[in-house]
DNA sequence: TCCATACACTACAAATTATGTAGCAATACT
DNA sequence: AGTATTGCTACATAATTTGTAGTGTATGGA
């Protein structure tokens, strides 16, 4: 099945092999599309197939390994209305939020490329 | 060689087909030991080597093509003393700075995975 | 109840990325 | 000249992501 390496706390993970939680969370956030899913269950509680929308057309495969990782690093769980961000999650959304803004700018500055 | 696509605002990135900064910025510091990178560039200049070093021995192809991207981004630029973070990174590196200290309290609380 | 939809996934093969080892050219040092 | 270090490149292998198709389960009428 499925036997992706899910981050974790003390453990090695993708390119870092002490487990510092920082690390640990560059490679989760790091992953196709985590931080989109944060980023727009911001939004509200939100089905897998609006999220695969709102993410636009993400592949179910990812989406669904990409949930699974999210929910047991409790970022998001699954309600009744549909995936929604824990307490943590809401605090992690609320830190990666002001790259939004700082995004718009960056473009702007962003020449020849 | 190395065709990477360049994460551009504008241009459809990894995932995302509208280009909007923030799904770039994303795509950007998804990528492998980008955010790592960044993250180790703020106490100070770095060589190559170093920066291997310090990212846990990333390979160095990986390495070298973060670094291209993260250039081209203007994230980064190469001065006489090594790698720099260049004003936008700094100022990356100030808005992903609180993560860390995030990082380890969500660690603490992080239990029966 | 039977049929049609819609949803939440899973299977699987192909494409893209990342890793790891080896090594090369250029500069610096002795 | 000889040696060491740096900044990479080559290339094969491994891991991740994508895209398409399809499965099983609820829900909603007719």
């Amino acid at each position: 099945m499925d036997s992706t390496s899910q981050p974790t706390p003390g453990k090695p993970v993708r390119g870092s092999k002490t487990g510092q939680p920082i690390m640990v969370i560059f490679d989760l956030l790091g992953r196709s599309w985590a931080m989109g899913i944060i980023w727009h269950l911001n939004n509200g509680p939100s089905t897998f197939r609006r999220l695969q929308k709102y993410c636009e057309n993400i592949s179910p495969t990812t989406l669904n390994t990409r949930i699974k990782e999210l929910t047991k690093a409790k970022l998001i769980i699954r309600t009744v209305d549909g995936y929604t961000l824990t307490d943590h999650g809401l605090q992690l959304f609320k830190l990666i939020h002001p790259l939004g803004k700082w995004a718009k700018n960056w473009a702007k500055n962003y020449q020849d490329i």
